[in-house]
DNA sequence: AATAATAAAGAATAGGTGTTCTTTATAGAC
DNA sequence: GTCTATAAAGAACACCTATTCTTTATTATT
């Protein structure tokens, strides 16, 4: 009986992605949203509640769907292999665009208390696996004995976070690259 | 005549820094903006003609007093000490904040043109300061010869917009101490 | 084909935003 | 002390935003 919603809830997350990409939380209007996303104002509302709802949804989706690809190299831990998987993979994700969690973290992070949330379970995962992929690597003889894993992985994690916000003002992202390079090669035996 | 204004621009905008920080740019109603810095609306829009125009003051005025604090040790170029020294500086500025201007750059950097150029030119303001140092560490037998001074430099540079964005998430910051110390440990000879 | 259910489109609404205008108060020149 | 120029305070305005409501169109069953 009823009419069949034209809409793919999984293609309005992916524009709306670029959408806040492109003017964070507050600059991106429902007008926009709306007009980009093959929706209508109605569905919006009940699908999603509220733009706030909304944000949560769309960040969940970039999550799953954009950075656990990446993060996934360093989850199947085979040692700097997985790094490099990680870092090429990221650079790819963020290049010319930033990065939408670390966009929404940095504009919202200090009122929104579920974001700061989100960041902090995001950072510790990271930092973890770095670790983890770190260990393995040791074990392999990629890298030097007498590295500190714990103090390296928490470098890599603050070294991704530049990534992000590189992503944005660098049109070039050979340099990216080549800072990998730069940071991984002193590690190795 | 005339009567003696009450308001200092230079802590007008020390205030402003602050609700900037806390709700970036979008966030930061006027209302707010007024109500927290010793001003009245009818001086403010005389002094600084608008919001926007208001925000470039704010940004110039924090490289200025406050970034310049920390990047001036680089351009001492006295070696690893001033990268040291950056860094002790860098991390308090940022600890529990973050930094403003990597907070407007992930808000504002894809729509606004001058804010973007305004990133860039501190990056490669950054970079250049960092390889400076490294150059003269190189020369005082501080770091290894075989340390690859561009790259090296970049990686400072992705690492320290890391920072900023760990500031925001990380109440403590004895973290990133110890990831400096991770990171600048290695390049020792 | 008629009908019922619901999607789509977009007009309407209530509240918030940046900016301007009006009024009142005050400091200094005469 | 009077007068005047301008600061302070905040009301007013026009526009914009998120959300809701109304109308129209469409599809699947009967």
């Amino acid at each position: 009986m009823p009419r069949k919603a034209l809409y793919n809830v999984e293609e309005v997350l992916e524009q709306a992605i670029a959408v806040f990409l492109e003017h964070g939380y507050h600059g991106a209007a429902m007008d926009e949203i709306i007009a980009r996303t093959d929706f209508n104002r109605r569905g919006f509302y009940i699908e999603f509640g509220s733009k706030q709802q909304f944000l949560y949804i769309v960040l969940a989706h970039y999550q799953e769907q954009h950075l656990a690809k990446a993060i996934s190299h360093l989850e199947h831990n085979q040692g700097m292999l997985s790094i490099h998987g990680f870092f090429t993979d990221y650079i790819d994700l963020v290049k010319g665009r930033g990065c939408l969690l670390i966009n929404i973290i940095t504009e919202l992070g200090f009122d929104d208390l579920k974001i700061r949330d989100i960041g902090r379970h995001y950072l510790d995962r990271l930092q973890i696996d770095f670790i983890g992929c770190l260990e393995k690597a040791q074990k392999l003889g990629e890298i030097r004995q007498d590295i500190n894993i714990e103090s390296t992985g928490l470098q890599l994690c603050s070294y991704v976070q530049g990534f992000a916000v590189n992503g944005i003002l660098a049109g070039d992202t050979d340099e990216l690259m080549l800072a990998t390079q730069a940071i991984l090669g002193p590690l190795k035996p």
